[in-house]
DNA sequence: ATATCACTTAACTAATCACTTAAGTATGGT
DNA sequence: ACCATACTTAAGTGATTAGTTAAGTGATAT
């Protein structure tokens, strides 16, 4: 059983983690090889390399191999499905806020 | 030692759940009890309580009990930090691209 | 040829997660 | 007073997560 959302439970999950974040935050820089993205993150390198792996599961990042360095960049995809989602409830929230508001402006001269 | 982004881990993890995003999508349409947002849950009582937690230690969600029903509603400030985190990004991510785009038209006639 | 560099794989561990069932506490209705 | 309702707490379980160390693999430099 398939669901549509499940793509939003890896990208969610993939940016609840402050190492995965940090990593999101250097790519959109620019891209980098694996280690330029463990350079600054106190942890071993194949603990990155698990970092990236949930990362490219997620779609919110890509990477090649080419010779013996791993290149990674974002994919913005995924990182603008997110949005959406979180721009569509919010909007759903305020429309929600002003009908109330308009509803009491109508009655409240009873 | 506490992180700045911290909540922004909350935040996320906590929308990473396809139960806890359908009672954001609930609740985005306006105040419901906890047993309403169980109801299209296919899941216990206390399992749902416990997703509720979640949500309200991001801060997405408060509640309130008055009598024995405990009223959930979104809180959009979080909702928002969240957004704004990715679109940032996102935006970053865009201004690269351009300048990109920029100095290869630069360079174009050489 | 050999040593180094940049990953990569495997295996293990402690902690957290997403549930469950069973039992308990107020509150509201008759 | 009694009973149902609406949570709430506690305790347990199996799966996933975030890290580790140790031991590879293959590409580049000398």
């Amino acid at each position: 059983m398939f669901r549509a959302e499940a793509h939003l439970d890896l990208a969610f999950q993939a940016l609840a983690d402050p190492s995965r974040r940090a990593m999101v935050d250097r790519l959109v820089q620019g891209p980098a090889t694996v280690s330029e993205l463990a350079k600054p993150l106190a942890m071993s390198l194949p603990g990155v390399m698990q970092h990236l792996a949930v990362l490219e599961a997620s779609g919110l990042v890509v990477s090649e191999k080419i010779g013996r360095t791993r290149t990674c960049r974002i994919e913005p995809k995924v990182l603008t499905q997110a949005e959406h989602w979180i721009a569509e409830r919010r909007a759903l929230w305020e429309r929600r806020l002003d009908r109330l508001g308009q509803f009491l402006d109508e009655t409240k001269d009873d």
